[in-house]
DNA sequence: ACTTAAGCATAGGAAAAACCTATTCAGGCT
DNA sequence: AGCCTGAATAGGTTTTTCCTATGCTTAAGT
């Protein structure tokens, strides 16, 4: 038979002082006595004399000299231990304090995301605008693709995204703030850049620049599929300069959601946007946020601040 | 009849967190999961989960974002307001440190008091050997009487004493630890200067130098007053170095108890010690403390040094 | 699609801690 | 000596903490 090895089991007997005594005990060695301590905290004298004694057990320090019938006095190892209890209380209390900033006021950071397709023409003006307002306010904004946002919002690493309502899963509450209808994107010497609106059957046929993005592509594929018909993709490209540049030199038309300031492409030639006729599906910008979640108030005031910007 | 008016209670409902609950908290942030946390910390996963809530409640945060059947992840919230929890935590783990260190290690500070009497002939070289050996405990030596001593004690501004076991009180503690027997002091030209030992009864008629102080004056009146005699004070000096220069110039004797290393006086001249027959009642010099406070480890170190210096 | 597994929340009762009232005890004060 | 003050103790009650058992919701597996 073997030996059986007892196991100790080290459950490192950290000394265990809680806020409350030692709240008490700071309270005695202020006021140099126990009742008027327990009058000062609104308990029992009894209730101040066991914390106390707890703490002496605990640590084994003696921190009062008892003066009998006229109350106490530190020790000098009282009075040291005294200092730093009320450092930790002090602590405590900001810990507290900081907790309330965090549901109350607007401070601290902000983390949120967006997708790199109007993140740039959206965000920097509200950004602007917010520093205005709460400039110690620190604002951090990455782009990410759809499925990156929604695992970081999953994750807790954002508070919220302004992104589209598409593949939002339900733990995710979505907020829309703005509809981008999409329009068309011509050449100037278009056979169709004279017309006051075009339909997509129209488009069909000529030759189309498609942003190649996961999203877009989906999307506007499925504005031809819902009429019946195919688009003719000639080109694609990553990013919303190279499509205006393709467009602008006359390779193909392309479609857009996103507002353009500017109807010149980075080579200068002009570019002709029209509407679409038959009211096709919107795309539906907004918030995203976890639905069990609680915003901060930066970050309500945030998309307040978008919002008034985007309606 | 008089409007009663309610009387609100504001008690300034100041959040009530325990270290144990932020404890539960932290390591279940650490983990992202309750039921981890709960292994960790040796409780049930209930436990875990209500010190949570308990938080979120009195916080009014939203710490975890709850994935059903996968664990937790912490809010962008929650992730700040861990960040601070777990410096608290530390500072508490600090304060038990602090406590230990109090109660087992030579280390911080240590302040004692003696009599100016004897304060500089014997606690120099004392320090000066404690310092050596423990050079980052800060040593703080006040000079006081003997009543400002004991009231000192008594108020814990001081760890011990080192003085005479004169009007000790109960609440004190005296360790004796060696004894002065008092010697008499004689000019070089003094008529008993070449006796080998002198008598009270001998000296009572010679004109007397008093050292002035409390304790001492009390002291050596009463070696007299023990023998039916009283002695003939000439001149009265309030340090040792003018009784000795005093005695030195020939204008009377003095008794002492304090040893002296030098038997010339500061202008000089030579003087005579010699011991007084009959074995009067010595002074005992020791240390006091406070009777029910546990000294600290630095104190104890002291004053063994200081033991063996006088033994 | 249905079942199983994982994991947090809730319920209810038991154990522990905190608290309160009443009393004791030890020194000062008159 | 007797009263007063103020901390400690005793004993019982309330509050908190903790545990077991169960429910509920989604992911994963078949």
């Amino acid at each position: 038979m073997l030996c059986s090895i007892p196991i100790v089991c080290r459950v490192d007997h950290a000394m265990q002082l809680t806020l409350k005594q030692l709240r008490y005990f700071v309270c005695a060695g202020e006021n140099a006595s126990v009742t008027k301590a327990a009058k000062a905290m609104f308990v029992s004298q009894p209730s101040i004399s066991s914390a106390i004694l707890h703490i002496e057990e605990q640590t084994g320090l003696d921190l009062f000299i008892r003066h009998h019938a006229q109350g106490l006095s530190l020790t000098p190892s009282g009075q040291r231990f005294m200092l730093k209890a009320k450092q930790l209380l002090e602590e405590a209390d900001n810990l507290g304090k900081f907790a309330t900033s965090l549901t109350e006021s607007i401070s601290g950071s902000l983390r949120f995301v967006s997708l790199p397709t109007f993140a740039p023409i959206i965000l920097p003006s509200v950004m602007r605008q917010f520093r205005d307002l709460y400039p110690d306010v620190h604002l951090h904004c990455d782009e990410a693709d759809q499925e990156k946002i929604l695992a970081g919002l999953l994750e807790g690493r954002y508070e919220f995204a302004v992104t589209y309502d598409l593949q939002v899963p339900a733990e995710l509450e979505f907020t829309p703030i703005t509809e981008f209808p999409p329009y068309v994107l011509l050449p100037s010497d278009h056979p169709l850049a004279t017309a006051t609106a075009v339909s997509i059957e129209q488009l069909a046929e000529h030759p189309m620049i498609l942003l190649d993005w996961p999203m877009s592509r989906d999307y506007f594929y499925s504005l031809f599929l819902s009429q019946g018909v195919e688009p003719n993709i000639a080109y694609r490209a990553n990013s919303l300069a190279m499509v205006r540049g393709l467009v602008a030199n006359g390779l193909g038309y392309a479609l857009f959601n996103t507002p353009l300031a500017s109807d010149t492409s980075l080579d200068g030639h002009k570019i002709v946007m029209l509407p679409l006729t038959g009211s096709p599906h919107p795309t539906r910008l907004g918030v995203a946020t976890l639905k069990d979640v609680r915003s901060t108030p930066a970050a309500n005031a945030f998309i307040d601040k978008l919002r008034t910007q985007l309606m």
